[in-house]
DNA sequence: AACAATGTACTATAATATAGAACAATGCAC
DNA sequence: GTGCATTGTTCTATATTATAGTACATTGTT
């Protein structure tokens, strides 16, 4: 035996999920194919295979003999976060008509954010993003709006363990400047990416908080910068602020219930 | 032991799976709540949700202690199909450009299609597919499209199995009647539906072929009858059937290429 | 404050996943 | 077309592992 990264868990389930990982970068494989990238024998990946596919999370293609990615296992990914994305896409559809650019919806997942939706205009530049996509929280605007809005802890907790990556000159490069850029958001209630992760690419975005008005997902407009005159990025920041808070009341946060009342 | 509806399924994996789809329905639970769902000792349940979440495919609210999906789950759910839909989404937006209505890509499962993407247009009516979601093959043009290029003995399974439901006086409700359809499908190149699902809701379909030359998914067009005038279907028509045979051309299909050979 | 319900840890045992071997089916080379 | 190599699949014995019982910790409720 080789390894048991962590205790308590069921060696078989650990092992059919790490076939279903065997996919991410292939479309079809065999048995034999699985069982060497899974590192198991011949007969186990065998019979994890047929327990996958028994429940559709894999399927075989009868002409190849070789397996894919099931349907049941799209189906079941469109009900991650349902909830979340069933309130907030109608006020991304809204804002595509407003703005004609492209707007995404995101949640944190530790340190990166992860592209939930996407709803693009006619007249979007193809932006390097992907439903299911994953970027670092300090380079996006969705990521500072969110990182904003954490209890200190947690934020210096997240800041520790980040490794800074320059993708463009204006990317912030240390733990400092990130938490100087911070303040300013928590000052404004939104966040901007201002080529940061791209040059010539533009990010305005607000953070969305659950009803323990913690933010944990965001939602941006991304365009080319020279769209995005000073006073258009305003008014969709004001647009934004307005939508997340919709939003987050949706969801149960009574953050913005109390300030009314104050 | 209650029932062991397949032979050489393990049994851990499938009691995972099934504990996934506990949340179908519901957007978080706790270890009990499943453990009575799934009909499992609580302490097992335990064990399986440990190994889910270590693999992130279910992820503990720290603030609740319940669970929900997980985020992996969301991006294992992306990477299904995911050379079609790379290669069919840039046809779907442009088709919304130029039509304004909304757009679908389906693949068939069984009976049943699956909606894989959808974009909408500005002025789409709210219509009631869901990416996810599935509708029977027979009062659908998405559907009757995939159908109709079907190996007839495939082809004569399905309709064997299949339980018609009226869901408007335009629904096919028998065996005859969808052979009837699917002939003139079959020589025009596309399918329609005429408020068969939905009154008020017309669609216009073409099948896409995968590198054996069968039918497996379909793209279309839907909108408010009201806006659906005789030429203008026409010539959706037609636009559909050049992109589907592009489409299918960039799988592998080599149908389109022998026609033009002879 | 007492109770009930839930989440979690530990352990013995029985049940089950596993890997080996052997066979069948397929594809490839010569 | 024949033989070889590779892959998919079945079967079985064994030892590993998942399981459920019990007990404890933690939380929330009345």
């Amino acid at each position: 035996m080789l390894s048991k990264s962590k205790v308590n868990v069921i060696q078989s389930v650990s092992r059919a999920i790490q076939i279903i990982r065997c996919f991410e970068n292939y479309e079809e494989l065999g048995v034999t194919e699985i069982s060497k990238m899974a590192g198991l024998h011949k007969s186990t990946a065998f019979g994890l295979i047929a327990t996958l596919e028994a429940n559709k999370l894999i399927e075989k293609n009868e002409h190849t003999g070789k397996y894919r990615l099931g349907l049941e296992l799209f189906r079941l990914g469109t009900k991650v976060n349902s909830t979340l994305r069933h309130i907030t896409v109608p006020y991304l559809e809204q804002l595509v008509k407003m703005y004609q650019e492209t707007v995404n919806l995101v949640v944190i997942d530790d340190l990166s954010v992860i592209y939930l939706e996407k709803v693009e205009s006619k007249r979007s530049m193809n932006i390097s993003t992907m439903v299911g996509g994953r970027l670092p929280l300090y380079c996006t605007a969705v990521g500072k709006a969110i990182m904003a809005g954490l209890p200190s802890n947690e934020l210096n907790n997240k800041l520790e363990r980040m490794e800074f990556r320059k993708y463009t000159n204006n990317t912030a490069s240390d733990k400092n400047s990130i938490m100087k850029s911070l303040e300013l958001i928590r000052s404004k209630g939104y966040a901007e990416d201002n080529e940061e992760l791209e040059i010539g690419l533009s990010c305005i975005a607000a953070p969305i908080y659950n009803h323990f008005n913690i933010p944990f997902a965001a939602i941006s407009l991304s365009g080319p910068t020279s769209r995005m005159s000073e006073h258009l990025r305003k008014e969709i920041s004001v647009t934004l602020m307005n939508y997340t808070r919709e939003i987050s009341m949706k969801l149960g946060c009574n953050k913005f219930k109390e300030e009314s009342k104050w």
